[in-house]
DNA sequence: ATGCGGACCTGTTAGC
DNA sequence: TGCTAACAGGTCCGCA
């Protein structure tokens, strides 16, 4: 799935194609995605203007004068633009026609993603309201995961997947940023020195710019807002690469699984 | 408070 | 070739 590269990816290849136009209908041919889709959201949302397509985590916002669509592209999912009519296939479960002709297509094979309509500030919504800071902006570093990972007995990558420390990382960059820190997947968060945490916030940070700049990752079936795949696979050091070298020290690379996800990681580079 | 496991759903691939 | 099991980019929730 779509960690945050993916979804900011999505925001800009859809964000010029629907950014002050109307939506004209919507079109929910399966409401049932990890919680149904708002009625609002085919009741309400025709009519309004989008003004901006805006990113929280991995919650894209679409917001319009009346409230705002939350879109969330859960492990499978996918939303971009189409210029032309196209016959949906099986797992497109929601169109979202815009007054002159483009139509935002959601797909969503496993349909763990979400599509919920709010009204009132979007930053009090129950499923954003507990999120941690972003990692590209001003209010993460390393001094703050070094203060809360004090004490915690869990796993530094379970740690920097928590959305309530900070939000985007996934299971891809989590090995990633790891690799690039030097710090093993499965060293104890709260045995992570100060100065090591400052350098896992700056590999965690340009991790997630590079990706943003190859358009995402795609590992068999992500595509962008213009339906584009993302190319930063070939640039992933560990993702994905059990038993094949390490680019830095040519040792091979091994997979583990914790807290049931897997994990890639250097055993020589990484302590 | 923290940490763990299960739940949601479908598709692809590895292994027998 | 065909069946089965494992695995896949997320994250909420309930329990210990």
């Amino acid at each position: 799935m779509p960690e945050l590269p993916e979804v900011e990816t999505t925001r800009r290849g859809i964000a010029p194609h629907v950014e002050g136009r109307r939506v004209a209908r919507v079109l929910v041919r399966q409401r049932q995605l990890r919680w149904p889709v708002s009625e609002a959201i085919w009741k309400e949302w025709p009519g309004e203007i989008i003004n901006r397509v805006g990113r929280r985590a991995k919650y894209l916002l679409l917001h319009s004068d009346s409230g705002t669509a939350l879109v969330h592209l859960g492990m499978s999912g996918s939303m971009r633009v189409l210029e032309a009519p196209q016959p949906p296939g099986a797992h497109d479960h929601v169109d979202i026609v815009m007054q002159g002709g483009p139509v935002l297509r959601y797909t969503d094979p496993r349909r763990f993603g979400a599509i919920l309509w709010t009204t009132g500030p979007v930053e009090q919504h129950k499923l954003i309201r507990h999120l941690g800071p972003e990692p590209l902006g001003p209010d993460f570093d390393g001094a703050l995961l070094f203060a809360l990972s004090r004490g915690r007995s869990a796993a530094v990558k379970n740690f920097i997947m928590d959305a309530r420390v900070v939000v985007g990382v996934g299971n891809i960059y989590a090995s990633e940023a790891l690799y690039r820190a030097g710090i093993s997947p499965v060293r104890a968060a709260g045995r992570v020195s100060r100065q090591r945490y400052e350098v896992l916030a700056e590999a965690i940070r340009s991790v997630l710019s590079s990706a943003i700049k190859a358009g995402g990752t795609t590992l068999r079936d992500f595509v962008g807002g213009e339906g584009r795949p993302g190319y930063f696979r070939q640039e992933l050091d560990v993702y994905d690469r059990e038993g094949e070298l390490c680019h830095r020290c040519g040792e091979s690379v091994r997979r583990r699984v914790i807290g049931q996800r897997s994990s890639f990681y250097c055993p020589a580079c990484q302590r």
